[in-house]
DNA sequence: CACTTGACCTGTCCGC
DNA sequence: TGCGGACAGGTCAAGT
């Protein structure tokens, strides 16, 4: 479940390891996941190189010489994963979560004329990778609604009270989820920002109160720093450019800890179900806004 | 328009 | 041991 901190991850790690390098071909063995027409794949991107790599949200965008781009979206269990001409072989002594590539779950290898690879994977098959033009690429729907990025500078207290207001009677996760509120929080983050800023998930974004949505706006921004320092999170198919871990989950205070005690006051973390997802709460330390007491 | 729910997928886990 | 069903959650389409 890839969100802003482990795509901003991938997206640091493969600037250092393929930027400049030029694009032998593309093997697509998934055309749910990507189908390109193979004589746009001779004429834009054989013999293209990288010219740099950049992050929309949970999008990363690969920027070709030719003037076209990649953009791709991980969703659920996508992984990004380099291999250079000394590939890890099987029983290779790193950390890393992938074995021999290609596996059973690579979708698409990018590989390039230097002998190294690039590969796609995604066991449940909800990613995408399209080629567009690079001047395109702002113009794309989903992209085009996205709302603010939560670690740009402009992104202020009352840009977020300003993005929330249009969503005055939602669950404020529900809210923080949205792409269009706030780019680039998950289930993860969501639940994290929320713990930290002692709002529960079930607060109506109307009745929370403004003061405490400044609390919430440097929760977030907090929490992905946080995590983005860490290397992003592995709950169980996150891996980075390298095929490694992150570390964040094992700093995370309440997602995935049902059953263990908050560090703030020592109730037991519980898990419930706010918008279709699974929510951790602590009930002690989060309140509850519902009421338009405003 | 605002908001909620189900579908898309596959691997894993749990109960019978 | 095998099997059905629930569950995981990013985003979109369809529903209220």
């Amino acid at each position: 479940m890839p969100e802003l901190p482990e795509v901003e991850t991938i997206r640091r790690g493969l600037t250092e390891l393929i930027v400049g390098h030029t694009i032998k071909t593309i093997e697509q063995r998934d055309s749910k996941i990507m189908a390109v027409d193979n004589r746009i794949i001779t004429s834009v991107v054989e013999g293209a190189h990288i010219t740099g790599i950049r992050r929309r949200a949970k999008v990363l965008i690969i920027d070709l010489s030719s003037g076209y781009s990649f953009v791709i979206h991980l969703k659920m269990t996508g992984q990004l994963v380099y291999r250079g001409e000394h590939n890890f072989g099987a029983g290779h002594p790193n950390d890393s979560l992938v074995g021999e590539l290609p596996d059973r779950s690579t979708r698409v290898v990018f590989l390039f004329t230097n002998g190294s690879h690039l590969y796609f994977n995604d066991q449940r098959r909800f990613g995408w990778i399209k080629l567009i033009t690079t001047q395109d690429v702002a113009k794309i729907d989903f992209i085009q609604k996205l709302g603010p990025e939560p670690l740009d500078h402009a992104f202020t207290r009352d840009v977020l009270r300003t993005q929330l207001a249009r969503r005055k009677k939602s669950l404020i996760k529900a809210a923080l989820l949205d792409q269009t509120v706030v780019a680039g929080i998950g289930n993860i983050y969501a639940d994290e920002s929320l713990y930290l800023a002692k709002i529960h998930p079930q607060s109506r974004v109307g009745a929370v109160p403004s003061r405490t949505l400044g609390r919430l706006h440097l929760a977030i921004k907090e929490v992905l720093q946080l995590s983005i320092e860490k290397g992003g999170s592995t709950d169980k198919n996150y891996v980075n450019a390298e095929g490694k871990r992150g570390s964040y989950i094992d700093f995370a205070q309440v997602f995935r800890k049902e059953g263990t005690r908050c560090p703030r006051c020592g109730t037991i973390i519980t898990k419930i179900r706010v918008a279709g997802r699974g929510t951790h709460v602590c009930t002690t330390c989060q309140k509850i806004y519902n009421k338009s007491t405003q």
